[in-house]
DNA sequence: CGAAGCAACCTAACACTGTCAAGATGCTTG
DNA sequence: CAAGCATCTTGACAGTGTTAGGTTGCTTCG
């Protein structure tokens, strides 16, 4: 890699007093996060990471138990974001059509304004070393993330009955639809994309059709 | 990661005569996707991948300028698979609706069936480090995927009008309908899935109603 | 005020990684 | 048989994640 500048003891920070201890954690977490939006999710490595912080780079060992936590960590609060910015969605009255384009859209811009986030949450190959099952899955804020498109499903179900199909498969549609396109357009940037804004409006109204029937998607 | 058995000159493979260090090349890709396949992207080193072929891991460098080469050898071939099994597709005759559905399971099913290449193909963090243009990016395979996606959209749109949209834009959210849903079965096993196959059916038909108009759709 | 206790932090070291430099080996052709 | 060169090796370097064990210095209690 070969570093210009010194690598000898940059600037440590001030060691923290004796309960703040937590104040370091979140540091850790906000120069990973700023880190990783820069280089991407392999290219930080803990010293990195320390060296932005200022402490010694064992010293991460004594917040997390390893570096794949400190990631773990990040990726549970991108969706604990995502699923506030779901919950603060408001509709404005109009066709139903309309409304669920909306609602869709708040997790498109969710993942485009927060790629960082997006990339930690969604795109990181932690699969292939099985990790221990966790306790309770349904816990995890990326359950929680889905449960409210599950929830959007199955509102418009009542609401007039959507596409006949299981709401769950549908919802497990609807997401899986919406992470291709955000996960693409954050991961291929150099792919010659249609004009974002109508692709991504494209994209929405498709899904959305699929979603309500036909009279809905009329309306 | 403390391996049990002896590390020292593990069967070593004999050396290739003099014309033949191509397959040697093969072998070292072979081996490597077989490795990946098993370990994820992240989890081979080079050193195991000569260990498997029999050689000592420096020897890789005489055919792959870089560890990351590698994997973008498999990257490319990974495509051209993909095309191949696209181009091979015969449609059965029948609605149009099922025509576009079992087309895109094509799609569906090469990823399910070689999540290795699909993984390697779609599925990797290559961004973020800004990698030099490409000189003819439209001549690389995934590319050339892409074309049958667009072929695909075209043709339908000839046959009777499809969705009024731009049939490039529609064929992009096709493309990120299917990546989505092929990504998040191979990346998250764990998630309480609904039933494969009419999940997988239910997802192309929602696309495949999104790219075909009211009329074909009902046929 | 002084001393105990412990949170916060450090240095040193380990086994691993990708990569480079330089030399040995041995098939193949003249 | 000898030259030439593709094939392959050993050795080393800087980087990585992680652990062990020791030091520092704030805080609280006697």
């Amino acid at each position: 890699m070969s570093i210009e500048f010194s690598r000898t003891s940059v600037s440590r920070s001030p060691r923290k007093r004796k309960g703040q201890g937590g104040e370091r954690r979140e540091e850790i977490l906000a120069e990973a996060l700023r880190l990783i939006g820069e280089r991407g999710v392999q290219g930080v490595s803990t010293r990195q990471i320390a060296e932005a912080v200022g402490i010694s780079q064992p010293s991460l060992y004594a917040y997390f138990p390893s570096r794949d936590a400190i990631v773990e960590e990040l990726h549970d609060r991108a969706f604990v974001l995502l699923v506030q910015a779901l919950d603060q969605f408001r509709p404005t009255p109009g066709k139903p059509l309309e409304q669920a384009v909306e609602y869709l859209r708040v997790y498109v811009d969710f993942g485009l304004q927060n790629p960082d986030a997006y990339r930690v949450a969604f795109m990181i190959e932690g699969a292939a070393k099985p990790k221990p099952p966790v306790a309770d899955p349904s816990a995890k804020p990326a359950m929680q993330a889905f449960d409210r498109l599950r929830e959007a499903v199955r509102t418009l179900h009542l609401n007039g009955g959507a596409y006949k199909a299981d709401p769950e498969a549908l919802a497990q549609c609807l997401w899986a639809g919406l992470h291709g396109l955000v996960s693409l357009l954050i991961a291929r940037p150099n792919f010659p994309w249609a004009e974002r804004e109508a692709l991504i409006r494209t994209h929405l109204i498709l899904l959305a059709r699929g979603v309500l029937n036909d009279d809905q998607a009329a309306a």
